[in-house]
DNA sequence: ATATCACCATACGCCTCCGCATGGTTTTAA
DNA sequence: TTAAAACCATGCGGAGGCGTATGGTGATAT
Protein backbone atom coordinates (compact mmCIF):
# COMPACT_ATOMS: atom_id res chain seq x y z
CA UNK A 1 0.00 0.00 0.00
CA UNK A 2 1.82 3.29 -1.16
CA UNK A 3 0.53 5.20 2.09
CA UNK A 4 1.04 8.80 0.69
CA UNK A 5 -1.96 11.10 3.10
CA UNK A 6 -2.69 12.81 0.20
CA UNK A 7 -0.17 13.70 -2.31
CA UNK A 8 2.68 15.06 0.06
CA UNK A 9 5.87 16.78 -1.95
CA UNK A 10 8.95 15.55 -1.51
CA UNK A 11 11.38 16.77 1.33
CA UNK A 12 14.96 18.36 1.26
CA UNK A 13 17.46 19.00 3.50
CA UNK A 14 16.43 22.29 3.82
CA UNK A 15 12.88 21.65 4.89
CA UNK A 16 14.32 19.29 7.94
CA UNK A 17 17.03 21.73 8.73
CA UNK A 18 13.67 24.26 8.84
CA UNK A 19 11.88 22.16 11.20
CA UNK A 20 14.78 21.52 13.06
CA UNK A 21 14.48 24.82 14.52
CA UNK A 22 10.68 25.24 14.64
CA UNK A 23 10.58 22.71 17.10
CA UNK A 24 14.21 24.38 19.05
CA UNK A 25 12.38 27.54 18.49
CA UNK A 26 9.00 26.11 20.29
CA UNK A 27 10.19 23.66 22.64
CA UNK A 28 13.49 25.80 23.85
CA UNK A 29 15.72 22.77 23.80
CA UNK A 30 17.99 21.04 21.94
CA UNK A 31 16.35 17.54 23.02
CA UNK A 32 13.73 18.49 20.92
CA UNK A 33 15.73 17.95 17.75
CA UNK A 34 14.39 14.84 17.09
CA UNK A 35 14.60 12.42 13.99
CA UNK A 36 11.36 10.39 14.99
CA UNK A 37 9.28 13.11 16.22
CA UNK A 38 10.29 15.54 13.35
CA UNK A 39 9.01 13.07 11.04
CA UNK A 40 6.13 12.76 12.61
CA UNK A 41 5.88 16.27 12.72
CA UNK A 42 6.35 16.52 8.46
CA UNK A 43 4.36 13.81 7.57
CA UNK A 44 7.60 11.77 6.81
CA UNK A 45 9.85 8.75 8.39
CA UNK A 46 12.87 8.63 9.58
CA UNK A 47 14.15 7.22 5.88
CA UNK A 48 13.44 10.66 4.13
CA UNK A 49 16.14 11.51 7.04
CA UNK A 50 18.42 9.69 6.54
CA UNK A 51 18.97 10.35 2.95
CA UNK A 52 19.39 13.81 3.49
CA UNK A 53 21.47 13.61 6.69
CA UNK A 54 24.30 11.64 8.16
CA UNK A 55 22.70 11.52 11.48
CA UNK A 56 21.22 13.75 14.15
CA UNK A 57 24.30 15.85 14.64
CA UNK A 58 24.31 16.54 10.85
CA UNK A 59 20.84 18.05 11.53
CA UNK A 60 21.46 20.25 14.56
CA UNK A 61 25.28 21.40 12.48
CA UNK A 62 22.17 22.42 9.69
CA UNK A 63 20.12 24.02 12.09
CA UNK A 64 22.51 26.08 14.03
CA UNK A 65 24.21 26.96 10.61
CA UNK A 66 20.53 28.53 9.19
CA UNK A 67 20.32 30.71 12.30
CA UNK A 68 23.56 31.93 12.13
CA UNK A 69 22.89 32.99 8.58
CA UNK A 70 19.68 34.59 9.34
CA UNK A 71 20.96 36.18 12.55
CA UNK A 72 23.68 37.98 10.70
CA UNK A 73 21.26 38.87 7.60
CA UNK A 74 19.37 40.56 10.01
CA UNK A 75 22.20 42.43 11.58
CA UNK A 76 23.71 43.44 8.18
CA UNK A 77 20.18 44.98 7.63
CA UNK A 78 20.34 46.70 10.35
CA UNK A 79 23.37 48.42 10.01
CA UNK A 80 22.43 49.55 5.84
CA UNK A 81 19.10 50.99 7.76
CA UNK A 82 19.19 54.30 8.18
CA UNK A 83 21.88 55.45 6.49
CA UNK A 84 21.86 59.13 7.35
CA UNK A 85 20.49 58.96 11.09
CA UNK A 86 22.79 57.69 13.43
CA UNK A 87 20.95 57.85 16.38
CA UNK A 88 17.80 55.66 14.23
CA UNK A 89 20.42 53.13 13.03
CA UNK A 90 21.41 52.64 16.66
CA UNK A 91 17.96 52.01 17.56
CA UNK A 92 17.37 49.23 14.94
CA UNK A 93 20.29 47.46 15.53
CA UNK A 94 19.71 47.59 19.09
CA UNK A 95 16.91 46.32 18.11
CA UNK A 96 17.96 43.45 15.78
CA UNK A 97 20.29 42.37 18.72
CA UNK A 98 18.25 42.42 21.85
CA UNK A 99 14.74 42.18 20.50
CA UNK A 100 15.26 39.14 18.92
CA UNK A 101 15.37 37.89 22.29
CA UNK A 102 12.18 39.01 23.28
CA UNK A 103 10.34 38.33 19.64
CA UNK A 104 12.03 34.77 19.19
CA UNK A 105 12.86 32.25 21.95
CA UNK A 106 15.60 30.61 19.69
CA UNK A 107 18.35 32.11 21.05
CA UNK A 108 17.74 31.73 24.77
CA UNK A 109 17.67 28.40 23.84
CA UNK A 110 20.65 28.11 22.01
CA UNK A 111 22.32 29.97 25.43
CA UNK A 112 20.51 27.74 27.45
CA UNK A 113 22.42 25.19 25.54
CA UNK A 114 25.89 26.56 25.28
CA UNK A 115 27.05 23.50 26.62
CA UNK A 116 27.24 22.01 23.65
CA UNK A 117 31.01 23.33 21.81
CA UNK A 118 28.58 23.40 18.50
CA UNK A 119 26.22 26.09 19.94
CA UNK A 120 28.81 27.83 21.88
CA UNK A 121 30.75 28.29 18.71
CA UNK A 122 27.66 29.49 16.77
CA UNK A 123 26.58 32.05 19.46
CA UNK A 124 30.38 33.33 19.57
CA UNK A 125 30.38 34.40 16.07
CA UNK A 126 27.18 35.80 16.13
CA UNK A 127 27.37 37.83 19.51
CA UNK A 128 30.47 39.09 18.92
CA UNK A 129 29.42 40.28 15.78
CA UNK A 130 26.70 42.24 16.87
CA UNK A 131 28.79 44.18 19.62
CA UNK A 132 31.58 44.26 17.30
CA UNK A 133 28.51 46.43 15.10
CA UNK A 134 27.40 47.91 18.14
CA UNK A 135 30.61 49.28 19.49
CA UNK A 136 31.81 50.38 15.82
CA UNK A 137 28.69 53.03 15.66
CA UNK A 138 29.89 54.24 18.75
CA UNK A 139 32.78 54.39 18.39
CA UNK A 140 32.31 56.36 14.56
CA UNK A 141 28.89 58.46 15.33
CA UNK A 142 29.91 59.28 18.83
CA UNK A 143 33.67 59.69 18.73
CA UNK A 144 34.03 57.49 21.41
CA UNK A 145 36.97 55.73 22.62
CA UNK A 146 37.22 52.11 21.36
CA UNK A 147 37.49 50.45 24.88
CA UNK A 148 34.64 52.89 25.79
CA UNK A 149 32.47 51.71 23.22
CA UNK A 150 32.97 48.26 23.34
CA UNK A 151 32.37 48.33 27.60
CA UNK A 152 29.63 50.01 27.00
CA UNK A 153 28.30 47.77 24.16
CA UNK A 154 28.72 44.83 26.14
CA UNK A 155 27.19 46.58 29.08
CA UNK A 156 24.00 47.03 27.16
CA UNK A 157 24.01 43.48 25.85
CA UNK A 158 23.99 42.04 28.96
CA UNK A 159 21.38 43.80 30.41
CA UNK A 160 18.93 43.24 27.87
CA UNK A 161 20.04 39.75 27.60
CA UNK A 162 19.52 39.37 31.69
CA UNK A 163 15.87 40.93 30.46
CA UNK A 164 15.29 39.10 28.19
CA UNK A 165 15.57 36.08 30.14
CA UNK A 166 14.17 37.30 33.10
CA UNK A 167 10.89 37.79 30.71
CA UNK A 168 11.07 33.89 29.58
CA UNK A 169 11.55 32.70 32.56
CA UNK A 170 9.20 35.20 35.23
CA UNK A 171 7.85 37.71 33.59
CA UNK A 172 6.04 38.71 36.73
CA UNK A 173 9.17 40.25 37.86
CA UNK A 174 9.55 43.11 35.10
CA UNK A 175 7.29 45.85 34.94
CA UNK A 176 4.62 46.02 32.76
CA UNK A 177 6.03 48.92 30.58
CA UNK A 178 9.14 46.29 29.75
CA UNK A 179 6.28 44.27 27.03
CA UNK A 180 6.13 47.42 24.87
CA UNK A 181 9.52 46.67 23.24
CA UNK A 182 9.71 50.12 21.72
CA UNK A 183 10.09 51.40 25.08
CA UNK A 184 12.68 48.80 26.27
CA UNK A 185 14.49 49.69 23.07
CA UNK A 186 14.47 53.36 23.92
CA UNK A 187 15.43 53.21 27.58
CA UNK A 188 18.27 50.68 26.06
CA UNK A 189 19.27 53.15 23.81
CA UNK A 190 19.55 56.13 26.58
CA UNK A 191 21.14 53.87 28.95
CA UNK A 192 23.71 53.72 26.07
CA UNK A 193 24.28 56.91 25.20
CA UNK A 194 24.14 58.41 28.54
CA UNK A 195 26.25 55.56 30.63
CA UNK A 196 28.68 56.62 33.26
CA UNK A 197 32.46 55.38 33.22
CA UNK A 198 31.04 52.34 32.75
CA UNK A 199 32.79 49.14 32.23
CA UNK A 200 35.56 47.30 34.98
CA UNK A 201 37.30 49.49 36.82
CA UNK A 202 40.53 47.55 37.98
CA UNK A 203 43.60 46.53 37.84
CA UNK B 1 25.98 -12.87 46.45
CA UNK B 2 25.90 -10.14 48.40
CA UNK B 3 27.70 -7.73 46.21
CA UNK B 4 28.37 -4.30 48.38
CA UNK B 5 31.18 -3.05 46.97
CA UNK B 6 33.55 -2.18 50.53
CA UNK B 7 30.83 -1.26 53.12
CA UNK B 8 28.63 1.57 51.76
CA UNK B 9 26.64 2.90 53.99
CA UNK B 10 22.71 3.38 53.43
CA UNK B 11 21.14 6.30 51.59
CA UNK B 12 19.09 8.84 52.73
CA UNK B 13 16.38 10.87 50.29
CA UNK B 14 18.57 13.69 51.05
CA UNK B 15 21.36 12.03 49.69
CA UNK B 16 19.71 11.59 46.49
CA UNK B 17 18.19 14.93 46.28
CA UNK B 18 21.51 16.41 46.84
CA UNK B 19 23.21 13.99 43.97
CA UNK B 20 20.40 15.28 41.89
CA UNK B 21 21.60 18.92 42.79
CA UNK B 22 25.48 18.01 41.93
CA UNK B 23 24.37 16.13 38.55
CA UNK B 24 22.16 19.31 37.66
CA UNK B 25 25.32 22.00 38.49
CA UNK B 26 28.05 19.71 37.07
CA UNK B 27 25.92 19.07 33.72
CA UNK B 28 24.04 21.84 33.21
CA UNK B 29 20.37 20.48 32.68
CA UNK B 30 17.17 19.23 34.28
CA UNK B 31 18.03 15.60 32.37
CA UNK B 32 20.76 15.48 33.82
CA UNK B 33 18.61 13.98 37.14
CA UNK B 34 18.26 11.04 35.72
CA UNK B 35 17.68 7.98 38.56
CA UNK B 36 19.65 5.37 36.93
CA UNK B 37 22.78 7.20 35.90
CA UNK B 38 22.32 8.55 39.77
CA UNK B 39 22.16 5.19 41.13
CA UNK B 40 25.54 4.55 39.81
CA UNK B 41 27.15 7.80 40.48
CA UNK B 42 25.86 6.81 43.84
CA UNK B 43 27.31 3.20 43.86
CA UNK B 44 23.67 2.49 44.44
CA UNK B 45 20.26 1.30 42.68
CA UNK B 46 16.90 2.12 41.36
CA UNK B 47 15.64 0.15 44.37
CA UNK B 48 16.97 2.42 46.80
CA UNK B 49 15.73 5.56 45.09
CA UNK B 50 11.97 3.82 44.75
CA UNK B 51 12.22 3.22 48.23
CA UNK B 52 12.96 6.94 49.66
CA UNK B 53 10.68 8.50 46.27
CA UNK B 54 7.90 7.87 44.38
CA UNK B 55 9.26 8.89 41.49
CA UNK B 56 11.90 11.11 39.22
CA UNK B 57 9.05 14.08 39.29
CA UNK B 58 9.06 14.10 43.31
CA UNK B 59 13.30 14.28 42.91
CA UNK B 60 13.22 17.13 41.16
CA UNK B 61 11.07 19.01 43.32
CA UNK B 62 13.40 17.84 46.58
CA UNK B 63 16.25 19.30 44.87
CA UNK B 64 14.30 22.74 43.80
CA UNK B 65 13.16 22.91 47.56
CA UNK B 66 16.88 21.94 48.42
CA UNK B 67 18.10 24.67 46.14
CA UNK B 68 15.90 27.30 47.50
CA UNK B 69 16.52 26.74 50.96
CA UNK B 70 20.09 27.04 50.59
CA UNK B 71 19.51 30.09 48.43
CA UNK B 72 17.25 31.93 50.83
CA UNK B 73 19.39 30.92 53.59
CA UNK B 74 22.55 32.79 51.45
CA UNK B 75 20.69 35.85 51.24
CA UNK B 76 19.31 36.04 54.85
CA UNK B 77 23.02 35.77 55.86
CA UNK B 78 23.81 39.03 53.35
CA UNK B 79 21.25 40.79 54.39
CA UNK B 80 22.03 40.34 58.26
CA UNK B 81 25.95 40.62 57.27
CA UNK B 82 27.73 44.23 58.35
CA UNK B 83 24.51 45.74 59.88
CA UNK B 84 26.29 49.17 60.51
CA UNK B 85 27.42 49.84 56.26
CA UNK B 86 25.24 49.76 54.92
CA UNK B 87 27.70 50.03 51.75
CA UNK B 88 29.48 46.86 52.84
CA UNK B 89 25.96 45.51 53.25
CA UNK B 90 24.59 46.22 49.89
CA UNK B 91 27.99 44.99 48.35
CA UNK B 92 27.36 41.50 50.46
CA UNK B 93 24.06 41.19 48.51
CA UNK B 94 25.20 41.76 45.02
CA UNK B 95 27.89 39.34 45.67
CA UNK B 96 25.14 36.45 46.97
CA UNK B 97 22.72 37.61 44.40
CA UNK B 98 24.81 37.66 41.60
CA UNK B 99 27.92 35.99 42.72
CA UNK B 100 26.42 32.92 42.91
CA UNK B 101 25.79 32.81 39.32
CA UNK B 102 29.47 33.21 38.47
CA UNK B 103 30.49 30.58 40.88
CA UNK B 104 27.37 27.92 40.89
CA UNK B 105 26.32 27.25 37.72
CA UNK B 106 23.18 25.67 38.98
CA UNK B 107 21.33 28.71 39.28
CA UNK B 108 22.25 29.40 35.42
CA UNK B 109 21.06 25.91 34.58
CA UNK B 110 17.43 26.37 36.43
CA UNK B 111 17.06 29.60 34.41
CA UNK B 112 17.51 27.31 31.08
CA UNK B 113 15.29 25.53 31.82
CA UNK B 114 12.64 27.86 32.99
CA UNK B 115 10.03 25.96 31.07
CA UNK B 116 9.53 23.42 33.91
CA UNK B 117 6.59 25.36 35.58
CA UNK B 118 7.58 24.33 38.97
CA UNK B 119 11.05 25.43 37.89
CA UNK B 120 9.91 28.78 36.93
CA UNK B 121 7.76 28.73 40.18
CA UNK B 122 10.96 28.40 42.20
CA UNK B 123 13.15 30.88 40.44
CA UNK B 124 10.52 33.27 40.81
CA UNK B 125 10.46 33.14 44.87
CA UNK B 126 14.36 33.36 45.13
CA UNK B 127 14.71 35.89 42.40
CA UNK B 128 11.47 37.88 43.65
CA UNK B 129 13.47 37.82 47.47
CA UNK B 130 16.68 38.97 46.06
CA UNK B 131 15.19 42.06 44.04
CA UNK B 132 12.95 43.06 46.79
CA UNK B 133 15.85 42.98 49.66
CA UNK B 134 18.00 44.94 47.33
CA UNK B 135 15.23 47.26 46.20
CA UNK B 136 14.36 47.55 50.63
CA UNK B 137 18.43 48.60 51.16
CA UNK B 138 17.86 51.31 48.24
CA UNK B 139 15.31 52.10 49.72
CA UNK B 140 16.19 52.41 53.08
CA UNK B 141 19.69 53.32 53.22
CA UNK B 142 20.16 55.49 50.09
CA UNK B 143 16.24 57.38 50.87
CA UNK B 144 15.59 56.66 47.06
CA UNK B 145 11.71 56.55 46.00
CA UNK B 146 10.43 52.94 45.82
CA UNK B 147 9.97 52.54 42.20
CA UNK B 148 13.39 54.26 42.07
CA UNK B 149 14.87 51.80 44.09
CA UNK B 150 13.03 48.56 42.76
CA UNK B 151 13.99 49.83 38.73
CA UNK B 152 17.75 50.21 39.88
CA UNK B 153 17.78 46.74 41.75
CA UNK B 154 15.82 44.88 38.73
CA UNK B 155 18.37 46.74 36.31
CA UNK B 156 21.28 45.46 38.21
CA UNK B 157 20.13 41.91 38.48
CA UNK B 158 19.88 42.01 34.71
CA UNK B 159 23.35 43.21 33.64
CA UNK B 160 24.60 40.64 36.05
CA UNK B 161 22.09 37.75 34.93
CA UNK B 162 23.50 38.50 31.06
CA UNK B 163 26.89 38.82 32.14
CA UNK B 164 26.93 35.57 33.71
CA UNK B 165 25.31 33.79 31.32
CA UNK B 166 27.65 34.91 28.49
CA UNK B 167 30.64 34.19 31.12
CA UNK B 168 29.52 30.59 30.60
CA UNK B 169 28.10 30.53 27.20
CA UNK B 170 31.18 32.55 25.70
CA UNK B 171 33.68 33.67 27.82
CA UNK B 172 35.64 35.09 25.36
CA UNK B 173 33.79 38.48 24.73
CA UNK B 174 34.02 39.31 27.98
CA UNK B 175 37.15 41.56 29.19
CA UNK B 176 39.40 39.38 31.53
CA UNK B 177 38.90 41.80 34.56
CA UNK B 178 35.53 40.16 34.07
CA UNK B 179 37.07 37.12 36.08
CA UNK B 180 37.67 39.13 39.22
CA UNK B 181 34.76 38.71 41.28
CA UNK B 182 35.47 41.36 43.47
CA UNK B 183 35.71 43.71 39.83
CA UNK B 184 32.38 42.64 38.83
CA UNK B 185 30.83 43.22 42.11
CA UNK B 186 32.12 46.81 42.30
CA UNK B 187 31.54 47.68 39.16
CA UNK B 188 27.96 46.82 39.72
CA UNK B 189 27.46 48.79 43.33
CA UNK B 190 29.20 51.51 41.75
CA UNK B 191 26.37 51.76 38.36
CA UNK B 192 23.71 50.78 41.15
CA UNK B 193 24.84 53.90 43.02
CA UNK B 194 25.28 56.14 39.67
CA UNK B 195 22.28 54.99 37.53
CA UNK B 196 20.80 57.68 35.65
CA UNK B 197 17.36 58.44 35.80
CA UNK B 198 17.01 54.58 34.60
CA UNK B 199 13.99 52.15 34.52
CA UNK B 200 11.49 52.26 31.79
CA UNK B 201 10.50 55.58 30.54
CA UNK B 202 6.82 55.79 28.53
CA UNK B 203 3.22 55.18 29.21
C1' DA C 1 16.92 -15.39 69.52
C1' DT C 2 13.69 -14.20 66.44
C1' DA C 3 10.28 -11.27 64.28
C1' DT C 4 9.66 -7.00 62.22
C1' DC C 5 10.77 -3.20 59.65
C1' DA C 6 13.76 -0.30 56.88
C1' DC C 7 16.37 -0.46 53.09
C1' DC C 8 18.14 -2.22 48.83
C1' DA C 9 19.50 -5.49 44.58
C1' DT C 10 17.80 -7.80 40.70
C1' DA C 11 15.10 -8.63 36.97
C1' DC C 12 11.43 -7.54 34.13
C1' DG C 13 8.24 -4.97 30.77
C1' DC C 14 7.54 -0.78 28.56
C1' DC C 15 8.63 3.26 26.00
C1' DT C 16 11.29 6.48 23.06
C1' DC C 17 14.83 7.34 20.30
C1' DC C 18 19.05 6.38 17.15
C1' DG C 19 20.96 4.30 13.18
C1' DC C 20 21.08 0.75 9.47
C1' DA C 21 19.49 -2.37 5.85
C1' DT C 22 16.37 -3.30 2.45
C1' DG C 23 13.21 -2.77 -0.83
C1' DG C 24 9.92 0.00 -2.89
C1' DT C 25 8.33 4.28 -5.46
C1' DT C 26 8.83 8.36 -7.80
C1' DT C 27 11.28 11.49 -10.96
C1' DT C 28 14.65 12.45 -14.44
C1' DA C 29 17.11 11.45 -18.50
C1' DA C 30 18.53 8.93 -22.41
C1' DT D 1 9.91 3.61 -22.82
C1' DT D 2 13.20 2.09 -20.07
C1' DA D 3 17.42 2.64 -17.16
C1' DA D 4 19.29 5.20 -13.65
C1' DA D 5 19.05 8.14 -9.91
C1' DA D 6 16.70 10.35 -6.23
C1' DC D 7 13.77 9.80 -2.61
C1' DC D 8 11.27 7.44 0.97
C1' DA D 9 8.58 3.60 3.95
C1' DT D 10 9.20 -0.28 6.77
C1' DG D 11 11.30 -3.21 9.89
C1' DC D 12 14.97 -4.39 12.75
C1' DG D 13 18.52 -4.17 16.58
C1' DG D 14 20.38 -1.67 20.23
C1' DA D 15 20.80 1.72 23.91
C1' DG D 16 19.06 4.08 27.78
C1' DG D 17 15.62 5.52 30.87
C1' DC D 18 11.13 4.89 33.83
C1' DG D 19 8.48 2.34 36.98
C1' DT D 20 7.10 -2.24 39.34
C1' DA D 21 7.43 -6.72 41.54
C1' DT D 22 9.82 -9.57 44.29
C1' DG D 23 12.95 -11.33 47.21
C1' DG D 24 16.69 -10.59 49.87
C1' DT D 25 19.87 -8.38 53.84
C1' DG D 26 20.79 -5.55 57.49
C1' DA D 27 19.41 -3.30 61.76
C1' DT D 28 16.15 -2.97 65.72
C1' DA D 29 13.28 -4.26 69.08
C1' DT D 30 11.18 -7.54 72.14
Amino acid sequence: MPQRRVARRRLTAADWAEAALDALRDEGSLSAIAIEPLAARLGATKGSFYWHFANRDALIDAALAGWEARSTEELTEAVAAGEDDPAARGRELLRTMTGLAHRDPTELALLAEAGQPRVAATLERVITRRLEALAALLETELALPREEARSRALHAYCDQLGRAQLARAIPAVLPEAADDEETVIDSAWHSLLGAAAGGQRGA
